[in-house]
DNA sequence: ACCTGAACACCGTTCAAGT
DNA sequence: ACCTGAACACCGTTCAAGT
């Protein structure tokens, strides 16, 4: 037993420094990942982590293309709406599991195998299923911003789930309702609605598009 | 001529503390915005600030709210369509004038007065052209997501425009175009494609959507 | 009430030194 | 080739002290 309490993997290399720092992010928070924190986390000083990495952030370019990576890529051997469809419902669950990860794309401007992998295999699907050029640029433009800035506000809205939560709004809403009406009324009457689903807010939009994008592609 | 070399206001209070800050973010990026450079552009010690604001956080608030308060208010005097495609576009131009401010609406959950208000007299325009609590709640989720989103990712292309930014996307192109063939398909013969406006592709998206409200609110 | 200086507990990163 | 310890130039924030 020479391990001390840290687990030493076998030897470290970029992708499993990648790797921690995905876990520690996940667990922690991304504000509280730092070089230091990723060291006594792998076993090792925070600045042997330079051996592996050229700086923080490599970390983070690596941590966004591991994000990727975990996204289902879309089968070409449905429609090419249900694919996209799928595609859409993967990535919020992925960034649901990574809820930094939809802060770090802002500050990234490398992408990473794993991302352009993805939307290769994607744009290959639309133009497979007839669409464009200027189409498949026009859907993936579309879907993403739709997707990400979802997963964006989802973000900022404290969970309606627990009771505390639902108190506490039911006071901001009861003391803002004079000066706020309208926004008071979605509020109560939908949003804090026993059964409300905000993964239903989310297909609605999502349909929107995509049976946007199917027009657009069968102009009438 | 007491003054020294920093401009002093008359008196500093928190609204001008958060204005020093949006101007400074402006100016050199939110990555360089800290207590103590804010205290230098207001010609005062970075500990003085504390008497104005409580942390660092209430002046990121601030600062949100303060972008918020930017956005024109969507007119209830022309077509809910028109007025929303308007704010959409406000809301685009803004974001350009600020691009910190989408990356800092992810970690700011206190939305502020002006916040508030924004978003009250867009659900009021809704209900008053018709629309029900639950399809204006949709409708406001699937445009800022849309919006908000297509913000998100256009700060992280680097823009086509400048022959260097062009040649160096090129060559990107050229060296990916066999493990990345649809991507580099598209890029080349779309993205960088002389007249190509990325505006267009905004315009694409949020149209999509506002045509597919109103079919929602008009069903066949 | 507002401002200051010193101090604390942190950062990312460099560099010379060790094995 | 990989790891270390000390050091540098930064952070946000607290606190006792000044006016």
């Amino acid at each position: 037993m020479t391990e001390p309490r840290a687990r030493r993997r076998a030897r470290l290399n970029r992708d499993k420094v990648v790797q921690a720092a995905v876990d520690l992010a996940d667990t922690d928070g991304i504000e509280s990942l730092s070089m230091r924190k990723l060291g006594v986390a792998l076993g090792i000083e925070a600045m042997s982590l330079y051996s592996h990495v050229a700086n923080k952030g490599e970390v983070l370019d690596g941590m966004i293309d591991a994000v990727f990576g975990e996204i289902d890529a879309p089968s070409s051997r449905i429609k090419w709406k249900s694919a996209m469809r799928r595609r859409a419902i993967s990535i919020r669950q992925v960034m649901a599991r990574h809820p930094w990860a939809i802060g770090l794309m802002e500050s990234r401007t490398a992408p990473g195998p794993a991302t352009l992998r993805h939307h290769d295999t994607v744009i290959g699907m639309l133009r497979a299923a007839g669409f464009s050029i200027e189409l498949a640029a026009h859907a993936l433009s579309a879907l993403d911003s739709y997707i990400y800035g979802f997963a964006l506000q989802e973000r900022n809205v404290p969970s309606v789930t627990g009771e505390t939560a639902r108190l506490a709004k039911l006071l901001l809403t009861q003391l803002s309702s004079d000066e706020y009406p309208h926004l008071a009324e979605l509020t109560v009457k939908h949003v804090l609605q026993t059964g409300y689903d905000h993964g239903n807010e989310f297909e609605f939009g999502l349909d929107l598009i995509l049976d946007g994008l199917e027009r657009a592609r069968h102009p009438d």
